[in-house]
DNA sequence: GTAAATTTGCAACAACGATGCAAGTTTATA
DNA sequence: TATAAACTTGCATCGTTGTTGCAAATTTAC
């Protein structure tokens, strides 16, 4: 876990560091997503909020992490699967969300549907989130 | 629009204050979704920003207004078009969010197409944003 | 018209997130 | 491997967003 942490920091070439090796190996231990909070208990007192803030925008903008649409404000995070380049995700799959549990989860395997647009509208990316009761809950 | 509003508020058997019916009319005129700071901008120094947040509150526990979720944290409301009852909404309707005039849209007559889940997983509910370029910046 | 119920505005508070800057690490170079 | 340059961290500080308790004002119901 922690070799392959380290291994993906090097291949985005990112400067190594703690916080950026920790921060992302709760992310490959977690099969969530994680937000801002989730980091700063499950890291305790080690790291400053800020450091957190600036490793997870990093993060999102080098394309190891996605963002992931909520009715609720929080900014939730999670691992991108494949290798979506930096920015352009392509990490176009349907995000659970527990009723129970409250995780939320990325169903890789599930695509996103297209629909159909009223005229003139011109569809770019879509989001897609589901909330029921996920596998482990049931 | 007046008395569009007034009408709505008395179906739902809620007080009617200069709040409630000047914040449900920017809705009404509005074809896309408000956030509070839009509501804030909109009505001026009018009313107080706990105010606002109150009524928003309440139209959406009421079922005039839903929630939209998005990535950047900002809770957008859109009314619903049909009587939504208290809580559960039946507004399944795609959302759209333009690229260019950032502005959101309800698609009401784009359902959301319904998934095929990994075993063990129970839908509940499911939302859909599609992002691009909306019918009038075309 | 009046009393009860509801709503408003104010004050205060907490959480979230951003920025500037000095001190500390990491990386690259020689 | 020592050193300089580049980058990252933590701290202080600030702004925004959203919540709660409470007294004063408004709305409703009688």
């Amino acid at each position: 876990m922690k070799s392959q942490a380290l291994a993906i920091l090097k291949k985005k070439r990112l400067s190594i560091t703690d916080s950026r090796q920790k921060i992302l190996e709760l992310f490959l231990q977690s099969n969530g997503a994680l937000e801002h909070a989730d980091i700063e208990k499950k890291t305790g007192e080690t790291f400053d909020r800020v450091t957190v803030y600036r490793t997870l925008q990093l993060f999102a903008e080098k394309g190891l992490i996605h963002l992931i649409p909520t009715t609720d404000n929080a900014i939730k995070y999670a691992l991108c699967k494949d290798d979506c380049e930096g920015g352009h995700h392509q990490d176009n799959h349907v995000h659970f969300i527990c009723d129970k549990c409250s995780k939320t989860i990325c169903l890789d395997d599930v695509t996103i549907p297209s629909v159909k647009l009223p005229n003139g509208f011109v569809p770019n990316d879509a989001e897609m989130v589901v909330k029921g009761i996920c596998g482990d809950c049931k």
